[in-house]
DNA sequence: TGTTAATAGTTGATTTTGTAACTAACAACC
DNA sequence: GGTTGTTAGTTACAAAATCAACTATTAACA
C-alpha cells in the first residue's frame, strides 16, 4: 500500500509559501514577542502607522488586509501600552484616528532596524536575480485573485 | 509627523512571503474545508499519508516541522472520521502506524486533483523562469536557519 | 536489576483567532 | 423629519493554536 506518487507536498505551492513564510519569519517574531511581549497583529499596526503615519483602522485594514476584529484588539491592546493614541474625527464620529506616540515610535524605530537587518540577511542568501524574481512573483500572488 | 519612511512593508519578506501564503491558499482552504469539514491540520495529515504511506505522527512531524500537539489533535479526529487507522508497534508500543482507509484514500485523491490543478493555476500566472526561481527560492528559504 | 533519562504521544489550561451579532454614527431618499 | 441602508468599530461566543505538564514506554548504564 505504499503507493508510490508523483506529487510532492513541496511542490504545492500554497504549502511551500507557508513553509518558506514560516521558517523565515520566526526570529524576527521572537524579537518583538521578547522585547516587546507583541502579537503578529500587533506588530503589523504598529508598522503601519510607523511607515504610513496617522490612519484610521479602516485604512490599516485597507491596506493589510487584516479582519477588522484582529485590527480592533491589536489596536486596543497598543493603546492600552501606550504605543499609540486615539482621536476621534469630529466630522464623523465613528473615524478614530491612530497615531504613534513617542513610546511607540521607539518601539518602531527599534523594531525596523531589526526588519531592515533580518530582510537583508535573507536576500543575502540569494542572488540579486532570485531576490528580485523572488519579491517580484509574490507581490503578483499576494493580489491573486481566485475568480474563476 | 507624517514623515517619510524609506522601508515598505511589502519589501519586508517575511510579510510579503506572509501574504502571498495567506492569498494562495484562500480558494484551496475552501474546498477541504467545504466538502471534507478539515482543518489546516488534518488536510497536511492526510496528505502526507498519501504521499509517503503509512507512518507515524513523529515522522509526520519531521517532515511537516508542525508541532506533535497539532498533529495528535488532526490523527484523532481524522481517526473518528475514518479517514486513517492506528495501528500499535509491537516491538515499541509508543509507535502508532498511521494509514489512511479506503475513505481517507478516497478523499486524498480527490483533494490531490484539486491542488494539482490549483498549483497548475497559480504557475499559469507566472512565467516559467518566474515559476522555477519561485520554487527553487522558495525551498531555500523553507530551510533557512536563522543562527547568528 | 534498579534507577535515571529519553521518547511518542496525549491532555488540560490559556491565549489567540474567527464568525456573527451588535452599537453608534452617518447617508440617502422619500 | 423619519425610515432604510451603510459604515467604523466593538463585543460575545465558539473554534483553534499554543504551551506546559502528563502518561506510558523504551533506553542507558551503574
Amino acid at each position: 500500500m505504499t503507493e508510490k506518487h508523483d506529487f510532492d507536498l513541496q511542490n504545492f505551492l500554497p504549502y511551500l509559501l507557508n513553509q518558506a513564510a514560516e521558517e523565515s519569519s520566526l526570529a524576527f517574531q521572537q524579537v518583538y514577542k521578547d522585547r516587546y511581549g507583541m502579537l503578529r497583529t500587533e506588530w503589523r499596526v504598529l508598522f503601519h502607522l510607523g511607515i504610513y503615519g496617522r490612519m484610521t483602522a479602516k485604512e490599516i485594514g485597507q491596506r493589510s488586509k487584516m479582519h477588522k476584529t484582529k485590527i480592533s484588539r491589536a489596536v486596543a491592546r497598543l493603546g492600552e501600552r501606550r504605543f499609540l493614541t486615539r482621536q476621534q474625527d469630529d466630522r464623523d464620529r465613528r473615524l478614530e484616528y491612530l497615531e504613534l506616540t513617542n513610546l511607540g515610535q521607539t518601539a518602531y524605530r527599534d523594531l525596523l532596524g531589526v526588519a531592515k537587518t533580518y530582510d537583508a540577511k535573507l536576500s543575502a542568501s540569494l542572488s540579486a536575480e532570485e531576490d528580485r524574481v523572488l519579491r517580484s512573483v509574490l507581490r503578483k500572488l499576494a493580489s491573486f485573485d481566485t475568480a474563476d
